[in-house]
RNA sequence: CGGGGUGUAGCGCAGCUUGGUAGCGCACCUGAAUGGGGUUCAGGUGGUCGGAGGUUCAAAUCCUCUCACCCCGACCA
């Protein structure tokens, strides 16, 4: 390809609406166009490095004896109203009507649709197993959009769906998925870790995501100092901090004015944040509910809506806190009635708390839980934080924040029991498949991999998935023998199969290093004047700053040489 | 949905407070010189100032409404 005929303009000024590193290159390079709100084009250098993930990803998955489909984006809202996804999604799936007014939905991700297709082609459990795939565009109408291609309403992503008879065929492919995620990632030059996750709306059992780790990444990981196990916010589990259980004392009223926060109050009191008693009123489905916890933790709303099987879960209002009975700033759980309380595990863990006396202004001393008080349901509803205690090996948690880039979990029945996709087993009882899925955003995953592979320059390739895997940059174009000689190295290198762009213009050398930096193919060849008196051209790595000076004669043997695999 | 911010040439910005009919840098076009890390000089093209309405002799500038985009949070299979 010859850079003079390469569609797409290379910035030199930032644009100021990006705000990654990803972002701001891929806009500087040429190779995205924003069309709206987390809404972009792909132009011809994306599209080339994307198609080569698609590629690795095709084959991986291909290894695995998965079999390539294409599902409809346009689907009936009614197939997502039998699943119970369309409430699930919300705002999030976009509606539309055809012509005779039947509600239709673009696709979010493909569940529904793969499963109705599998109930429709398996009779028995001897068409079972099998593995779907596809590498299709996704769209999702997200409440926020950002940065670039991190995340973004429409979208390319592999999505795999398995069928089974039974658990223990599934987690066999389960295992499989897991190993060509990894040869995936590291084909394509992304370092990524594996961590448990929640597996959301759609419920499911082992849940797995893997992650890119960087700061900009929106997701918090708590992994383990010692065993390296990492999991999702959402979804760790921890040892806390002791807090002090001494024998029980008699409880007691005291005044604590205005001092309604954990924090004022421990102040005030001279005492640990651990040694009181923290209430946080929550609105789920239509009731108010109590919320304990020890005052030095906080509440993680995935596993409280899970515990609840709450659709619907938010923050109580002012209101409706009001309306139930309750005192902000000086609630407890003692003596209330009419409400749910869920309580955390942490209530347990520590005695002679201080907690609300249910009155302005005043405070319990020593309370108890069982004694004193009791809840409806006692779970861990705790986040897990840096710190905290490593459940499997002791060791010290820290925090650390990534960027999802796949996500494999085992969906068991749950769409397929609703959407009555069964198969019948040997003794002709019918039974809802069980599934795992399995997805790969690969946009996003094109981000990931410039967002930890530039530098202050510009993108440095993997060379697996670099759009070109040479750019040739003549200088002096004027100079009819660098032509001559760009021309027929051009010409050779393309003839033996290589990706060569051509960097044909008349430009300055400052021009073309730098734009030859910006777009990040793994190795650069330059002509010259300087070079050819040698009989020479030079030859450098994106990722190294040593230039080497190779005879003409030699230059294809060399390029072969650093661009083996 | 809450909070903050921005819309003026392809990109980055100034002008707005104090109304007088739009400017700078980059990019782009023409010409010349230059020549190894964004070269210089000269000349040039390009904007209904996000949109609608209003105030005024006169609006990029003041007022009202509206739309879009960005950031933080909520949210996110």
């Amino acid at each position: 390809m010859r850079l003079s005929q390469l569609f797409g303009k290379r910035l030199r000024e930032i644009p100021a609406d990006a705000d990654t590193e990803s972002h701001r290159l891929l806009l500087r390079a040429g190779m995205i166009c924003q069309l709206s709100a987390g809404v972009y084009s792909y132009m011809p250098l994306a599209l080339r490095a994307l198609r080569k993930i698609e590629n690795i990803v095709r084959e991986e998955m291909n290894r695995t004896g998965a079999q390539e489909v294409h599902m409809p984006s346009l689907q009936p809202v009614e197939l997502w109203q039998k699943s119970g996804r369309e409430t699930a999604m919300g705002q999030t799936l976009f509606h539309l009507q055809d012509r005779k007014e039947r509600g239709m939905v673009l696709g979010p991700t493909h569940e529904e649709v793969v499963t109705d297709m599998a109930g429709r082609n398996v009779q028995s459990y001897r068409d079972l197993p099998f593995t779907l795939y596809q590498i299709q565009t996704k769209m999702r109408d997200e409440p926020r959009p950002r940065g670039g291609l991190i995340r973004v309403r429409e979208f390319t992503m592999k999505d795999a769906y398995s069928f089974h008879a039974n658990e223990e065929d599934l987690d066999v492919t389960y295992k499989q998925m897991v190993h060509a995620y990894k040869n995936i990632y590291q084909r394509c030059g992304l370092p990524t870790i594996m961590i448990e996750a929640d597996s959301g709306a759609i419920g499911g059992k082992d849940s797995q995501e893997f992650m890119a780790v960087t700061d900009i990444g929106e997701d918090e990981i708590i992994i383990c100092h010692n065993c390296d196990v990492g999991a999702n916010v959402e979804k760790a589990v921890s040892i806390k901090p002791e807090a002090p259980s001494d024998p029980m004392l008699d409880i007691e009223e005291i005044a604590t004015f205005e001092h309604e926060s954990i924090e004022q109050l421990s102040a005030f009191l001279k005492i640990s944040p651990s040694q009181t008693l923290k209430a946080v009123f929550y609105y789920a489905d239509g009731d108010v509910i109590f919320c304990v916890i020890r005052g030095d933790l906080d509440i993680n709303e995935i596993k409280l809506k899970k515990v609840l099987h709450a659709a619907d879960l938010r923050l109580a209002c002012d209101e409706e806190v009001k309306n139930a009975g309750l005192v902000a700033g000086a609630a407890s759980p003692i003596g209330l009635k009419d409400i749910k309380i869920v309580s955390d595990e942490s209530v347990m863990h520590g005695a002679n708390f201080v907690a609300g006396a249910n009155k302005s202004g005043y405070h319990l001393k020593n309370v108890n839980y069982a004694r004193d008080f009791t809840a409806d349901v006692v779970a861990d509803i705790a986040k897990a934080k840096a710190g905290d205690i490593c459940t499997l090996c002791g060791g010290t948690l820290r925090t650390i924040r990534g960027m999802e880039i796949g996500h494999v979990f085992k969906l068991g029945t749950s769409i397929s029991g609703k959407l009555d996709a069964n198969f019948v087993d040997e003794s002709g009882a019918a039974h809802p498949i069980i599934m795992g899925c399995y997805g790969i955003g690969i946009g996003r995953l094109l981000a990931a991999v410039i967002e930890l592979n530039h530098d202050s320059k510009g993108i440095i390739w993997p060379l697996s998935i670099a759009p070109f895997q040479i750019v040739l940059c003549p200088l002096y174009m004027d100079n009819a023998d660098v032509i001559r000689q760009a021309d027929a190295l051009y010409g050779e290198l393309t003839h033996l199969g290589f990706d060569v762009l051509y960097d044909d213009r008349v430009e300055s050398p400052g021009v073309k290093f730098n734009d030859a930096d910006l777009l990040g193919m793994p190795l650069r060849i330059t002509i010259s004047p300087r070079s050819l008196e040698k009989g020479c051209v030079e030859i450098k790595l994106r990722n190294s700053p040593q230039v080497e000076m190779v005879s003409l004669n030699d230059a294809i043997a060399k390029v072969e040489e650093l661009l083996a695999i």
